[in-house]
DNA sequence: CGTCTATGTAATCAGCGATTACTTTTTTGT
DNA sequence: ACAAAAAAGTAATCGCTGATTACATAGACG
């Protein structure tokens, strides 16, 4: 006790300073392997937290409420959705519009089939606050915009019927794709098409609209 | 104090008996209220007990947890849905296979919007019990065959084009249902399709949907 | 160096789902 | 008719939750 440095703590490990570094981050992180874990109605902030080797008082210096924790989740999530998306696109830009278009739709459904958890959270509109994030807004406007570009390409180049209104198309095929992801990841799909696994039905679904989409043979 | 009769409960009103006569039925009426009121996600058994004029502990005599009690409305909420769809078939049973797929479609539809409270629980897979209900799967497989039956119809008349799937077309139908219907109710649709009121949006959109399984003009 | 601010904690509150032990009523068998 | 059993209620309690308040500490910056 004579040379030894006069540091107040002589424990081994650096023991959890005071100040976490980047708590907002960590409990981010915690919330994502808390959902993963156990499901995204057994978040709970006290248990991130704990998770992040803070207090249960902590995680409110960072986030308002538990919406603000799970919307930060969500941004995190619909950017990577995004990316998903482009990036499909962006490997499909050679081809037809409609190809394209397809292409859009399944590598939304391909990422929601593989993060069934983030799609819940950013599909979810009781859990998350769409109006004060900003990125989910965002990020669904262009994707839409994507759509829309597509489409009125194809009715350009004779691949969509020139009669339909594409602002209906759109909503349309959003709403035929949000439901089949709905479905499978809830759990209605296996329930109501029992016939076939999960994994086979979605894209044999997504090519059957995309069929009916083109003009017939004639 | 003489003449009076013995009754141990000398006062006016009733006076809640000890036991309520009707619990479970009380119970279940009291969530609904409650989930109109402050939505899904505010139930509480303890309120629904409260409004029940019961102790804290006594749903527990007829529901083994929350999940049943929520089940319970569910079975409900199906009922009322499944009859919605019956009786707009019934209406329809002149007209063509494809037109009362459109019926059924649109009934569906239009019950969701004007019952989202009792459509989100039938929808929900985290907050009801499926396999435990009588009714939910067995409602969900009859309006399934309905939707079969009317497009093995179609097919046989000309009015389905005879190379497509019926099982995966069922599939893709019930997919844009639903996907239309939580849209709406969830609040997506207004933020997808914006330029329009939902409930204009919906009818189009399912009208669209059905021209799209008619054969074309050629 | 000293102060201000950001970031953490402890203590507390009300509400929740669920369980246990106990009480009261109703049903039922003889 | 009546006692025993079953059904239906209660009170008290447990551990957990989201959120708030008052206080403590560390870092940033003039």
């Amino acid at each position: 006790m004579t040379l030894h440095s006069p540091k107040k703590r002589p424990s081994q490990k650096p023991a959890a300073p005071y100040h976490h570094g980047n708590l907002p981050e960590a409990l981010v992180a915690a919330t994502i392997a808390i959902i993963e874990e156990r499901g995204v109605e057994h978040v709970s902030i006290r248990e991130a937290a704990r998770r992040a080797g803070a207090s249960p008082a902590a995680p409110f210096r960072h986030f308002a409420n538990k919406t603000a924790l799970l919307t930060a989740v969500a941004d995190q999530a619909m950017d990577r959705l995004k990316n998903a998306v482009e990036w499909a696109i962006a490997a499909a830009a050679h081809e037809a519009p409609l190809q394209r278009l397809e292409a859009l739709g399944s590598a939304y459904l391909r990422w929601a089939l593989d993060n069934p958890t983030h799609f819940q959270i950013i599909s979810s509109r009781s859990l998350i606050d769409v109006a004060s994030s900003e990125r989910i807004g965002p990020a669904n406007s262009a994707i839409r915009a994507l759509m829309v570009g597509m489409l009125e390409e194809g009715r350009e180049d004779g691949s969509l019927d020139p009669d339909l209104d594409i602002d209906h198309v759109v909503l349309m095929t959003r709403a035929f794709g949000y439901g089949l992801a709905r479905m499978a990841i809830d759990g209605h799909l296996a329930e109501w098409h029992p016939s076939e696994p999960v994994a086979d039905a979605v894209p044999k679904a997504l090519a059957l609209f995309m069929s009916l989409l083109r003009p017939k043979a004639r």
